[in-house]
DNA sequence: CATTTATATCGTCATATAGCGATAAAGCAA
DNA sequence: TTGCTTTATCGCTATATGACGATATAAATG
């Protein structure tokens, strides 16, 4: 068992092991997703709250709810009627912040370099 | 100008934001394009040398590094006859490990689940 | 200038998927 | 049973994009 030096650096990643990587990665590459993911991180949500609150269609809410929950992101049980939707991988705050955070200081950089210099 | 918190939780994102923070996921969620990042991970490489470790064809490999790069995520410069290739953004390799440990943990954790009990 | 090397771009095809409407399935009420 | 609610799934179209071959651009070399 040869591939794991420590947590860190080089990482000689099999193709199995990229696949399932990147496809994480797909799980968060929609606005659609993200906004369903930041509707349920105060709390979980109803499948028809997010509807509501995605402003997005039923079904396609439903469609990228399974698409999530394949991906581990989120969990779902029935409550009552409802299905209550939450996210089950704390990861998903973590990576959003992340790069929320770092989107931030990119632009504020790239505004800096748009002001005069005699400004 | 309220959606600003803290750097922390709820994260009220704007669409724009939401497009921004998907568009930087989707750059990251396609296995030739991690693996070419993992090829950069230990330092530099060329564009051949990139076209060389991948085993893919030298048209694809440009036009994966043309989206990383716009990502911000590799930088290029001119190096002689070449151009030279290495990793712009430090959040790359924090966000493959954390994906990769969390998957790990979550197939290993599978791996116990399927194992019987008396084992 | 012509040639070789190193990258980038273009044209094309095939596949994946977002979004929508319609419908199906499951649970509850009467 | 019927009807209502909630969610999932199907069929469809439009679009995005990955992969490949061919070509174009650019720099170094003869």
């Amino acid at each position: 068992m040869p591939p794991k030096k420590s947590t860190s650096a080089p990482l000689h990643l099999s193709d199995t092991a990229l696949e399932l990587i990147a496809s994480r990665f797909r799980a968060l590459s929609e606005p659609m997703r993200l906004r369903l993911l930041s509707c349920l991180m105060p709390g979980a949500r109803t499948v028809g709250q997010l509807v509501e609150a995605s402003g997005s269609g039923q079904a396609n809410v439903s469609k990228h709810l399974a698409v999530l929950r394949e991906a581990g992101m989120i969990g779902t049980r029935k409550e009552g009627p409802s299905t209550l939707c939450f996210i089950a991988d704390p990861i998903v705050n973590e990576l959003c912040e992340m790069m929320c955070c770092r989107l931030r200081e990119e632009m504020e950089g790239k505004a800096r370099a748009l002001t005069f210099p005699a400004g």
